[in-house]
DNA sequence: GAGCGTAATATACAATTATGAATAACGAAA
DNA sequence: TTTCGTTATTCATAATTGTATATTACGCTC
C-alpha cells in the first residue's frame, strides 16, 4: 500500500466518450429497445419475420421471441402475423407499432443530444469516433 | 395478413417506463460503468480486491479483470495494488479514481433527470414501479 | 528466514444464452 | 386437394460468459 498519486490526472480522461443504451421497460422487463425497433423496421420492409431475421443476421427464433414479448406487453399488438395463405403468410407492423418506432427514435435522438451536452458539461472528450478526419 | 388496427392504442403505453444504462468508453471498450464504480467504492471501503469482490458477490477474477482494464485505459491508475507486506497487501483507490467515481455519479444523476423529463415529454408513463394504486 | 494474507494468474467447469435444424400447422390459390 | 412459403414450436448443440479452485509471487512482520 503506497504510492499516493501526487499530481492529478488529466481532466479529459484522454479520449473517453460518454455512451449509453436506452429502452422501454414493460411488465415483463424489456418492452422496446434498439433490437426490437430494428426488427420492426425490417418487418415493415420485407413483410416477413423470416426475411427480417436474415437481414438482421439473427435467428428466426430470437426474432420471434422479441415480437412475442413485445406484443404481449403492448396494449395492442405492434405487429400482426399470419401463417398460411398467399405467399405462405406474413407479418406487418401496425399503426401502433409504427408510432412506437417513431417514439423510440425521438427518445434516442434526445438521448444523443443529452450525451453531447453532458460530455461538454463534465469535460469528457467530445471525440466522436476512431478514425474521423477533417 | 389482415387486421389493420383501426383505433389507435393508448398513448401512455400502459405503464411502460423509460430506462437506460450509461458508461464511459475508452480505447478498449468499456472504461467506466456501474460495475467498476461499485467496485471502486467497495475497494475504498475494504482496502482489498478479495473482500470487495465478496461484498459484491462477484468472483475475484472478474473484479481483477475490471480493475486491470480500467487502469490500462486511464491516463493514471484509478486503483493501486500491492501484494505482500503487512496484512498481505491490499488495494486502494487513487485521487483520480475518486474523481472518476464522483464524475460518474454526476453523469448518472443528470441521466436520471433526463429520463424523468423525457418521460413527461414523450407522454410515457411516469409510473415508477409496479403495483401502485390510486 | 518462516508465517501470513493478499495480489496475480492459469485452467477446468458451470451456467447462461444463442443458434441451427427439424417438424407441424396454417390457409389462400391453382 | 395439392402446392407453397410462412409462422410456430421443439430440441440438441454451439458459443459465450462467469465461477470455482489451485498455485505462485509478493513483502512486511516477527
Amino acid at each position: 500500500m503506497q504510492k499516493t498519486a501526487k499530481s492529478l490526472g488529466s481532466k479529459k480522461k484522454a479520449g473517453a466518450r460518454l455512451r449509453g443504451h436506452i429502452w422501454l421497460d414493460g411488465s415483463e422487463g424489456t418492452f422496446l429497445g434498439y433490437g426490437r425497433v430494428a426488427l420492426m423496421e425490417r418487418i415493415r420492409e420485407y413483410g416477413s419475420i423470416t426475411r427480417a431475421a436474415k437481414a438482421l443476421e439473427i435467428s428466426y427464433r430470437r426474432a420471434w421471441v422479441m415480437i412475442d414479448s413485445m406484443n404481449r406487453q403492448a396494449p395492442k399488438p405492434f405487429v400482426v402475423t399470419s401463417a398460411g395463405g398467399r405467399g405462405g403468410g406474413g407479418t406487418l407492423v401496425t399503426e401502433d407499432g409504427e408510432r412506437a418506432v417513431r417514439l423510440f427514435w425521438k427518445f434516442h435522438e434526445d438521448f444523443q443530444k443529452f450525451l453531447e451536452k453532458e460530455g461538454n458539461k463534465l469535460g469528457v472528450s467530445p471525440i466522436k469516433n476512431k478514425k474521423e478526419k477533417k
